[in-house]
DNA sequence: AACAGTAATAGTAATCATTACTGATTATTA
DNA sequence: TAATAATCAGTAATGATTACTATTACTGTT
């Protein structure tokens, strides 16, 4: 994979941010200040970098596609309520007993956590 | 929410099976005993059930949405080959200092593990 | 500095999972 | 059993993502 000025755009743009954003974020953000960045660019871009291991997907069931620019291991809160991703710096644990399977092998893990943020916990009842 | 043959059928083809199927497999499942049955019906009625508690949705990456009919809190094993969700029978652990927070109040968790299954790790070395 | 080779891009069209709509049907309940 | 509201089949629409194509931009070599 060698440079180019849009990918390090794209990187920046999710690394600069705490708020994992999706494509869509990520091309709104950027393209005022670059009218010719195309969406199908942050699209590949994306998928390439997080194939890369620089940034790290997350997929919380709102049908897009987040991205956390931390790639050190750690689990996320998704309000059900506005969607809102909130990382949980706490390293999400294998369990020693899966890792030798024989059926399958791990390599990592994602954990989610599901509920409501202080905004949205009032107008959920 | 009242009785409806259709969401007999489509409860009964999630908990009959432990492959957690998405909407396009269910429907294939029961479409040529049930040819009137429609895609949209299954989309609809597997969005109910997930709703009331009846079954599970599992958000891989894959893109699609996959549903478990064991509503037990487990955790899943996804295979990043051929994309096969393996059950893995361990309850996910809320850490009790994330429970108690201010910013957002958890309500249950998902924790997926992701690697290569038996089938796989050979053809991906 | 020009060259060749190849990866990356912009812009747009296509795909695919899911949702919305509509008029007909069916379960509930009085 | 008739009124009612939920549910359905069938189909059109949506929205996120991917694919395609002609062009442009790196990068290493003379």
């Amino acid at each position: 994979m060698r440079y180019s000025h849009q990918r390090e755009l794209i990187l920046e743009a999710v690394k600069g941010v705490k708020t994992h954003p999706t494509a869509d974020m990520v091309y709104d953000s950027l393209h005022e200040e670059n009218p010719h960045l195309s969406l199908g660019t942050v699209y590949r871009n994306l998928s390439l970098l997080a194939q890369n291991g620089d940034i790290t997907p997350i997929y919380t069931g709102d049908n897009k596609v987040h991205y956390d620019g931390d790639t050190d291991p750690h689990c996320h809160f998704v309000c059900k309520g506005c969607n809102k991703i909130i990382d949980i710096f706490i390293k999400p644990q294998i369990p020693s007993e899966i890792l030798d399977k024989e059926e399958f092998f791990v390599e990592d893990g994602k954990t989610l956590f599901y509920g409501h943020c202080r905004d949205c916990v009032k107008s959920s009842l």
